[in-house]
DNA sequence: TCTAACTCCTGTAGTTGCTACAGGAGCAAG
DNA sequence: CTTGCTCCTGTAGCAACTACAGGAGTTAGA
C-alpha cells in the first residue's frame, strides 16, 4: 500500500487531483491508514495511471471515468469505448478547423500592421462597425 | 441612450456579459436612469462591438481590454498592437499543433479497435503500464 | 384600471479540471 | 527537541461567462 505522494509519483497524477478525483466519485475511496492517511492499493494506483492516459489524450473526466469502468468491467465493450474515442475524435477535428478559421482571420486583420502608417489596420478595423 | 437590451442586440454581447464586463472593469461604468437602470451611449455601444470582435478573434479578455484602450488613446500604436496579436496567433498556432499531436495518438490507440475481436485494443493499450 | 408580459436590478452558484493556499497535525532523523 | 517532510480538511482562484432566484419597474392591451 502507498501513501498519496507515493501514488502521485507512481501514476503521475497530482495530490490535488487524486484527491478532487476522490470528492467527484471518478475513484473509489481508498482505505485509510490508522492516522488517517490515504492507502492506495496496487489497483488503486492502476486506476490513476488509467486516468492519466486518458487525460493526455485529451478526454474530458467524464469520459475518462466512463472508459475506466467500461475497462473494469467482465469484457472490456469496444463498441461503447470506440463511440467515446470517435466523438471525442470529432470534437478536437472541430477544434481543430475552428482555431484554422481563426488564424486565418487573424492573419487578414492584421495584414497591413507594421507597414509604417501611422494608423494600425487591426485597430481601425475593430473600430469599424 | 440605450438600455442594456438594445445595447446586447446592436453588439451582440450577451446582457450578463456587459454586466460582467463592467465588474470587472473592462468598460466603464455607464450613466444611470432615475430607475436605476443602465444608459448606454453610442460611445459605449462602440466599445462592445470592439470587445465582441477581439473575442470573436479568439483575443483573451486581458488582451481585448488592452486593445481596446490602445484604440482609444490618441494616435493607436500598432508596435503594441500587433505584437499583442503576434503572440495571440502564435498561441493558437501552439494549440493547433497540440491538438493535431493529440488527434495522431488517439488515432494510434484506437486504430484496430471494431476489428471484431472481443477485447477492445483501446482499452488494452490504456491499461497497460 | 387592471393585468400579463417584458425588461431590468442585485447577488449567487455553476461550468471544467484542477491548483494553491491556510492552518493544523503526525512522523522520522539529527 | 527541533527541523523538515508529508499528510489532513476546507476554501478560494483561474477564464469567461451563463443561469438562475427573487424582486421591482415598465409597457401594451382588454
Amino acid at each position: 500500500m502507498f501513501a498519496i505522494g507515493e501514488a502521485s509519483r507512481q501514476s503521475g497524477v497530482g495530490i490535488e487531483a487524486i484527491r478532487f478525483y476522490e470528492r467527484e466519485g471518478i475513484i473509489p475511496r481508498p482505505e485509510r491508514a490508522a492516522n488517517n492517511r490515504r492507502q492506495y492499493s496496487k489497483t488503486d494506483v492502476g486506476r490513476l495511471i488509467f486516468l492519466k492516459k486518458c487525460r493526455d489524450l485529451g478526454f474530458p473526466l467524464a469520459d475518462a471515468k466512463a472508459l475506466l469502468d467500461l475497462s473494469e468491467e467482465h469484457g472490456a465493450d469496444c463498441g461503447t469505448a470506440s463511440q467515446i474515442a470517435a466523438s471525442h475524435k470529432q470534437s478536437i477535428r472541430k477544434k481543430i478547423s475552428d482555431l484554422k478559421r481563426l488564424e486565418r482571420a487573424l492573419d487578414e486583420v492584421t495584414a497591413n500592421c507594421l507597414n509604417g502608417s501611422w494608423h494600425c489596420p487591426m485597430l481601425l478595423s475593430l473600430r469599424e462597425h
